[in-house]
DNA sequence: AAGTGTTACGTTATAATATAACATAAATAT
DNA sequence: ATATTTATGTTATATTATAACGTAACACTT
């Protein structure tokens, strides 16, 4: 089981984070012969600034910004596109909202535990949830192709607050 | 494993599903003492007229051809809303989409199995899966509330055809 | 039956998310 | 240098969803 889930609730040295990030990000282009762009880079950039998913106009907002210029939805949706088909982001299709990918070299069917309080989303590639997924198809005669999987509920940090003041 | 798989994948005497549909949810309105309005039914029926989801705009111009009268979305999105409590349809998170519940009753955590072909959805209730997601929201603390599930891919018809014309 | 509160619907406007279409600029290849 | 590809700028618009406020229908009390 791969998960960022440790690192997401909890306060940690998140300038690592981002760094190793940019690192990997910077990698996969020289791999696949892509090209980083600086509106690639702060999307990217944007997206791990925290652990919490953002919205398409969310960035459009931090991009201006960050980049000190007016950038059109075309190009925000541009670059989200280009970080999705590197899968060096996700798209968190209950949220409509973005966000890192913490491992995008590993070919993985991702999993999701959003906080309902806080935000935070952590991934997690969990191989017998999926390998049970896999057959629960196979018995259906389904061909899975992908699959979108979102937990919703209180991350440990909120669940311990909450459990405090009761 | 509760499912509708079997019956959204083959051809089957659909206007039972529709009768059936309509008599569970006339006995849910009684029982939680709510209405069940022209629009609503007419909602639920067109959300049961195929096993495909449904975009609110889609069932809003159906409606004006079921109801022969011109409905704006906040009527459409009410019925929606309606019906979504009661549990007798669902959202379909990753298409903006709705369809009818088949089993509305059952207090289940669903998983959806849609086609990328078709467009067919049919709805599995998977206690190991759902024990599996629970054991695992449960190893990383995460008070699990609520999930999306949405498995996209090739229905046993669309896989079959596809096959064939290899 | 009349009055009262509640629930649902009608209507208009607008918010939020996403893409189409076409022009320009920058990078890469020949 | 020129041609080709790739990325971005720009304008307009499509798609999904909700806010706000008024009216009508229903259901309960007296
Ligand atoms: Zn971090
Ligand atoms: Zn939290
Ligand atoms: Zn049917
Ligand atoms: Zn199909």
């Amino acid at each position: 089981m791969l998960t960022n889930s440790r690192l997401v609730h909890q306060t940690h040295d998140h300038g690592r984070c981002i760094k190793a990030a940019l690192t990997r990000a910077l990698d996969l282009c020289v791999e696949r012969k892509a090209r980083m762009t600086p509106t690639r880079e702060a999307v990217l950039r944007l997206l791990w600034q925290s652990h919490q998913p953002l919205g398409a106009y969310q960035l459009q907002d931090q991009l201006a910004t960050l980049l000190d210029k007016k950038i059109a939805p075309p190009t925000v949706y541009r670059a989200i596109e280009f970080l999705l088909q590197l899968g060096l982001i996700h798209r968190i299709a209950s949220l409509n909202a973005y966000i890192g990918c913490p491992f995008p070299n590993s070919d993985h069917s991702n999993l999701f535990m959003i906080c309902n309080n806080c935000g935070s989303a952590a991934e997690v590639a969990h191989a017998s949830i999926n390998e049970l997924l896999q057959t629960a198809s196979d018995k259906a005669n389904f061909t899975l192709q992908s699959q979108t999987l979102e937990l919703f509920g209180l991350c440990p940090q909120c669940a311990y607050i909450e459990n405090k003041s009761k």
